[in-house]
DNA sequence: TGCCAGGGCGCCG
DNA sequence: CGGCGCCATGGC
């Protein structure tokens, strides 16, 4: 059941029996850069941020979902599968947990229940991701908000005061800006020895032909191909791998964050540690089925949450 | 001051 | 192809 109605200006859209889905754990689990807790907000949960070339807030009141600055077709045209919605996570966790009597991995899935993997703009995604190697969450945010603020289109934010919208907001640059920007534009901004693959990255996406937003453009277009099923999850990871500065990390976290490939099974050290301690050494992502990427954040979640903690048990 | 932060590259054996 | 130093920057 759903529902839209006019606050200051801005659509709010409103759904009714939203069960499964925790805002919070899905924004605090280091797969997006762009939202933040909205402070003083009515809900229960709410986070606002920049997504698909939007300002957007989400929030929650139990099974209550409420979007602001949407409208019912926005909803399905966007916002529906950026928060998986379209996804029946029940049945992916309990085929994530039928392939794997770990209890470990019962745990984790347990502890990230409510996690959903969003399915973020391609660009940004692959970019944003360059960003993060050998860096910290809070500076990755700060280093993607200047660099959209620099070489970001300026992002209409009235109405949306109370929702993020408090100050000038700006969307994430497209590729042709960032070229344009150069590596010394970008390397303005201390991005440090990430400048250089951040330009590669725009200059390979308009030589493969990606779109400015980075969302699919036709049978032809580079997402498309990168999210069809004719590539297996590694082709793609291949592809992508051809920019300089992406490696099987950010490949594996672009195209699961990005690209809807559920398959897709970003390793860093927190993970090795997990794998390391939990399944040793015969361990196959595959083994964890078509949504191994799912298990792999239920996993650097409950990991990361544990903190290094030394419990040896499995 | 040194170490680390959701890595990847270039070089070396 | 496995290991290792390096790469910029900032927070602790």
């Amino acid at each position: 059941m759903t529902g839209t109605d006019m606050r200051a200006g801005v659509p709010l859209l409103r759904l009714e029996g939203v069960r499964g889905l925790q805002l919070d754990k899905t924004f605090d689990c280091g797969q997006c850069f762009r939202f933040e807790p909205v402070a003083g907000s009515r809900h229960e949960v709410e986070l606002a941020g920049v997504a698909h070339g939007r300002l957007v807030s989400f929030a929650q009141d139990g099974d209550t979902l409420y979007i602001y600055n949407a409208t019912e077709r926005d909803y399905d045209a966007i916002w529906r599968q950026y928060l998986g919605l379209d996804r029946d996570y029940e049945a992916i966790n309990a085929n994530i947990l039928s392939r794997s009597s770990s209890r470990a991995l019962a745990a984790a899935v347990q502890h990230g229940s409510g996690i959903r993997i969003l399915r973020q703009q391609p660009w940004e995604t692959v970019c944003s991701f360059i960003i993060s190697q050998n860096n910290n969450i809070p500076r990755i945010k700060r280093l993607i908000s200047a660099l959209s603020e620099r070489y970001g289109e300026p992002l209409d934010t009235r109405g949306m005061e109370q929702h993020g919208g408090e100050r000038p907001i700006f969307a994430f640059p497209t590729p042709e800006a960032l070229y344009a920007a150069g590596v010394d534009g970008i390397f303005e901004l201390r991005t440090g020895f990430r400048a250089k693959y951040i330009y590669d990255a725009a200059r390979w996406w308009l030589e493969a032909g990606g779109t400015s937003d980075g969302m699919p453009d036709g049978a032809l277009g580079l997402v498309a191909r990168l999210s069809s099923p004719e590539l297996t999850t590694a082709e793609a990871a291949e592809i992508l791998e051809q920019i300089h500065g992406v490696g099987p990390k950010v490949a594996a976290c672009s195209l699961l964050f990005g690209f809807g490939r559920l398959d897709a099974f970003p390793v860093d050290v927190w993970i090795r540690r997990v794998i390391a301690r939990y399944f040793g050494e015969g361990f196959s992502p595959s083994g964890l089925g078509p949504y191994a990427g799912v298990a792999q954040q239920y996993l650097f979640y409950y990991e990361r949450y544990l903190g290094g903690e030394s419990s040896g048990e499995r």
